[in-house]
DNA sequence: AATTAAATTTAGACAAATCTAAAAATTTGT
DNA sequence: ACAAATTTTTAGATTTGTCTAAATTTAATT
């Protein structure tokens, strides 16, 4: 596979492409930011090759085959975040550009042992699940912060939005995966939260909330 | 810089070309397995880049900007192959094909961090040394083992041959960089070599002893 | 249901990197 | 030094992945 069909793939199993419904060529564009007659084109190869269905004017959904490609593309990059985060201290917010190079290394040997170095992590640095070797994963069972009621206390466990901006937002704020999270308060105007965190009470806006993740203390 | 790009000035840089003695297109394309034509194409754009200098029907040579990069590439790669043992317990015949697509990450955080993790090794598994950020490197005091004379110590510091086949075999053989290495006696007939080593004799051939650097105890 | 709007595909073109076959330059051999 | 052999370059074609613009299909609106 070259490095462009695995970044169809990836993108297609990104848009909900794992089970039958079919993804459109232009909202396969829109994500990869190229025009949807190139999308037209690989959708083609790609269905020949027989890692996905391709209705004329209709959409791609993956073949079983394609979905366990994609397993494999973000088995090895969510792996090599965690490398970066945890053996080459980089922060969060830095893994993700390098990480989309990386998972285009072609050795099952090195995803491996690269596996057995990180002590086989079941999440990457954002929270997301890391499959394992056959394609398994474990989604965790999570809410978002802004749909949890008052008074209720969770561990924040992920994040929604994994762009530059909100992780550097949440790094200078203290909030970072594994604390305790309380809701205090909502405010009826804006939705805003009141929240305690680390001791600490905090005010956060309802675009914050609605991008952190939490898992209820049981 | 693209990868075939930087596949070229690797090559051109390993075929001598760190100083101004020409290489020939027909050298090139014999080592990349490439047709000589295909070399004439780079061969000008590279040139039209500021890498190399190429003068028609006699070659190129890399410019001190082609150098720079080409040892950046080989920093890369024989870091990514010290990665690849001491972390990944991959053995040294194992570590090159891997190498050859990690060298192509670019990020310089990454790879800077990776020296750090790796405690700024000086030399590959094969005893390579292994240029600074800043492009200077030491390249060791060694010989070949079939060149030392009889009755000589020396530590076995790199290998010449770095093909799979050759490494397996030293291993099989117990043969290992940091190993003491004396010459007991040497054959006139066939010029094999009685060697001791690890405390056991061992007969080698004039094959093998030709591709083992050793560095002469001071 | 007909027309307009939007999405999708087709057709043709382009850039990068490669190849083959023919032409040109260089080197070699006598 | 000149012809033959070798090397190198040129010219034109190919593949992959992309694009633009036009044509076609599907969806939406009244």
């Amino acid at each position: 596979m070259t490095r462009s069909e695995e970044n169809y793939i990836k993108t297609i199993f990104h848009l909900g492409g794992n089970d039958t419904t079919l993804i459109s060529t232009n909202a396969i564009a829109e994500q990869m930011e190229t025009k949807p007659s190139s999308v037209t084109d690989m959708a083609r190869k790609l269905a020949k090759k027989g890692l996905l269905y391709y209705k004329k004017y209709q959409g791609v959904s993956l073949t079983d085959i394609g979905v366990k490609t994609a397993l494999s593309i973000i088995r090895k990059h969510r792996l090599w975040e965690v490398f970066l985060v945890k053996k080459l201290d980089f922060s969060w917010d830095e893994v993700h550009e390098v990480a989309e190079q990386l998972e285009h290394i072609k050795s099952e040997k090195l995803i491996d042992k690269l596996d057995e170095l990180l002590d086989f992590p079941k999440y990457d640095p954002h929270g997301d699940p890391i499959p394992s070797k056959d394609g398994k994963f474990m989604e965790r069972d999570k809410q978002l912060l802004s749909e949890i009621p008052i008074n209720t206390k969770g561990v924040c466990v992920g994040v929604k939005d994994t762009s530059s901006t909100f992780l550097k937002f949440l790094d200078k704020n203290n909030i970072a995966l594994g604390n305790t999270i309380e809701v205090l308060e909502k405010e009826e105007f804006d939705q805003s939260l009141h929240i305690q965190m680390s001791g600490k009470e905090l005010h956060i806006s309802h675009q914050i909330a609605s991008n952190l993740y939490v898992k209820l203390n049981d």
